[in-house]
DNA sequence: AGTGCCTACTTCCCGTCGGAGAGTTACCCA
DNA sequence: TGGGTAACTCTCCGACGGGAAGTAGGCACT
C-alpha cells in the first residue's frame, strides 16, 4: 500500500480497527463495554422484557431506579459507569429541577445498538446457567482432586 | 414457596434466573463473561474472519498462538481466563505430548454459542469506534471545561 | 555429561480498581 | 430551625490485574 492519500489511509485505518491489537482504540472500547455494570445498565435501559425477540425501545430511567434494578451496584460504580457511557454518547443524562432534583438516563441510538448485544449476553447467561453449573461440577469433581 | 420438591425448586429457579438480581448465579456468570480477555479469547477461537455474517466454526488454537493474537495479554491472565472458560465448559483443553508439550484450546458448542455474541461485541466496537471518539471529543470540549 | 532452550505455565510484588458506607449539596416543607 | 429526599462525592481498604522472573521436563547440540 504505497501511494495513498491521507483520506484513503484514514478510510483504510477505519476499516482496519482490530480489537486484537493492543494499541487499537477499539481494544479500549471493547475493554470498557466488557464490564458487568455497563452490560447491566445497557440491558436495563431498554424495555424491561415485553419484546423478547425485538431489541426493545429505549426507556428512560432515573438514577434511583437504575440503582434499584441493578441490585448490588455501588453508587460510586453506577455514577462512574453512567458518566463514561454518557461521555461515549451511549446514553443521555437529563437533569430536571423538580422538588429534589431528578436525573434521568436514556439510551441514544448508538446505545440502543449495543443494547441488543448486551441483552443478548444477559439472556445467554440466564439461559445457559444450568449447563455452566453442571460443567463446573463435572470439572471440579473430575479434575479438581488431582 | 413452602411445599416443593428439590426438582420443582430447581425448575422454578431456572425459569427465574435474572442477572439483575445480585445473588442470582447468572449475575456471576454475566460478570465472568463481561471480561475483556474472555471476550477476546472467545472471539479468537472462532474462524478468523472468513464468514463475517455467519458465526464461523470453532478453530483450535495453541496457547502461544492465542498469546500472540491477543496482543498484550499477560500469561497469567491468559492461563487464568482459559482455565475458567474450560471449567465452565466453554472450551476444551487438549495436551499433546509432542517435542515440547503442545496445548490446544477449542470451543465447545456452548462456547460457540457465546462466540457469536462476543464477535458481535468486537465488531460493534470496531464499527462504532469513530462515533465514540467523536462523542468523547464533544463531551470533553463541551462539558469538560465547566 | 552438561548446558541450553522451548512451551506452557506458576509465583511474587505492587499499583490500580471496585465495594462499603458515611458525608455533601440543594431544595422544600412543617 | 430541623428534617427529609435525590443524586452524588469522598475515604478507606481489600482484592484483582499486569510485569517479570522462576519452574518442569524433554530433546538437542557440544
Amino acid at each position: 500500500m504505497p501511494t495513498m492519500t491521507a483520506a484513503q489511509k484514514r478510510a483504510q485505518a477505519k476499516a482496519e480497527y482490530d480489537a486484537f491489537l493492543a494499541n487499537c482504540p477499539s481494544r479500549q472500547l471493547l475493554d470498557r463495554i466488557s464490564d458487568k455494570w455497563v452490560a447491566l445498565v445497557l440491558a436495563a435501559l431498554g424495555s424491561d422484557c415485553p419484546h423478547p425477540d425485538g431489541a426493545g425501545e429505549p426507556r428512560s430511567m432515573r438514577y434511583s431506579e437504575l440503582s434499584r434494578q441493578l441490585a448490588g451496584v455501588s453508587q460510586k460504580m453506577l455514577t462512574q459507569t453512567l458518566r463514561s457511557l454518557e461521555r461515549d454518547g451511549l446514553l443521555t443524562r437529563t437533569v430536571t429541577p423538580t422538588v429534589p432534583v431528578t436525573v434521568t438516563y436514556e439510551l441514544t441510538n448508538l446505545g440502543l445498538s449495543l443494547h441488543g448485544l448486551m441483552r443478548g449476553l444477559k439472556v445467554w447467561a440466564e439461559t445457559n446457567m444450568d449447563d455452566i453449573l453442571t460443567n463446573r461440577e463435572k470439572y471440579d469433581t473430575t479434575g479438581g482432586a488431582t
